[in-house]
DNA sequence: CATAGGGGATTGTTCTACAATCCACATCAT
DNA sequence: ATGATGTGGATTGTAGAACAATCCCCTATG
């Protein structure tokens, strides 16, 4: 009897718990938009909603508060994170950081799958002006420039960023139309990528992060409620 | 009335949970080695030492999994985390991108008040040949580092790499000389920074970090325990 | 109109209970 | 002796009740 061919099993049997679980629920449906920002979760409500117990859905919130997702406020529950202009301003000096460094060190033409997978599909979505996807392919695009790193955390803490990033979207006035002007600019940071010239790449990909920031600040701090504290 | 100066009892006032107060506690005693990597952490032995409930203490529990700091294993408890070779590569793939990419991009001298106390602070624990202060210091030089990109963020990012590095530290044969040698490499870094040549600066610290890990991979390898799974 | 107080609702924390799982040891067959 | 099997105790996973602490809205009072 062979051992192989078993490997994807093991997700099967490595059972996760239920937090964990109650925890990827509750992520997904903060993503999609389904509970918005500022929107608060009662522990009884969603507890009832899931059924499962307060303890075990305090851990799955003690999760999400660490990823920035949710903000916890003692004695008056969890909310969904409502990011500030300078949470945006921050998250992009980040993705600056991260994602040229990961592109301008890249040496010789990388394995480019992904990011090709995820031009092409937002091509796709462009023509069928499925603004959703469209969002979808451009963020795994970005996911996938850091994944040429091939660092564990360096993909971690880019999922978190993105993660943080869908949250300002769903505020926004029109999230759906922001992503189309930069296909075409994934496409020539590609391009370049696969001339095996990193520090083009990374140039290129500091200016247009750098005009999505702006673009989306501004977009941002007008509909930014108040300032009550 | 004046509302100055009351930055500071806010916080007091923003009194934190007991989950939190008691990852807190976990927290320091991992990274100050009372906790060793491997030891297995019961919810029953450090539940009543704190006095605290299963399901508070289960909450610090979860705080410090995300954190990498322990690891969680379904239905067997909770361990102090024992990093891999490969983990060790990662997070000096993660600082070379992150550190070096900060240094390379100031621009100007900045302001270096924490580095030169980093420092200073190393050279006065050198003479003393007091190797924890030393190993302190030399990481408050690298948080500093981190800090000139003035993001929170990355801040915190930095702070987790760094406290899972002290848990490589922890299981080498003599952790205490480790940062010895880095110390007047450090001096030189700030000393390109004062005369504001970040990219330089940059360089060196590519070439330090290189250095360090590959002297601690070394280190690593030997006493890694035999992979059983 | 501003302020103080009361009461309901929600969270913070502990406790108890039981099911699920793991682990070490004993038992048994080869 | 060696390996498989099974059994029991210990620990974790999860649920639920209970109560204190806190917040928040509403109302009475000056």
């Amino acid at each position: 009897m062979t051992t192989d061919g078993l490997a994807a099993d093991r997700m099967l049997l490595n059972r996760t718990s239920t937090a964990e679980r109650v925890a990827a629920i509750l992520r997904s449906r903060i993503s999609e938009g389904f509970f918005r920002p500022g929107a608060r979760l009662a522990e009884d409500t969603i507890g009832t909603a899931l059924g499962v117990s307060r303890n075990t859905l305090r851990e799955a919130f003690r999760l999400l508060s660490h990823e920035r997702l949710l903000t916890h406020e003692l004695n008056r529950g969890v909310f969904v994170r409502t990011l500030t202009v300078e949470d945006v301003v921050d998250l992009y000096r980040v993705r600056v950081l991260v994602e040229c460094g990961v592109v301008r060190a890249v040496d010789g033409v990388p394995g480019t799958d992904r990011l090709v997978a995820a031009v092409t599909d937002g091509e796709v979505a462009m023509r069928r002006q499925d603004w959703q996807a469209l969002g979808t392919a451009n963020l795994k695009f970005h996911e996938g420039l850091v994944a040429l790193a091939d660092s564990p955390r360096a993909d971690e803490l880019m999922s978190g960023v993105l993660a943080e990033l869908r949250l300002v979207f769903h505020v926004m006035a029109d999230p759906r139309r922001f992503h189309k002007p930069y296909l075409a600019r994934n496409r020539g940071i590609l391009h370049l990528l696969q001339q095996g010239d990193g520090p083009a790449a990374a140039r290129e990909l500091e200016l247009y992060l750098r005009d999505a920031e702006e673009q989306l600040v501004a977009a941002y701090r007008h509909l930014q409620p108040p300032p009550f504290e």
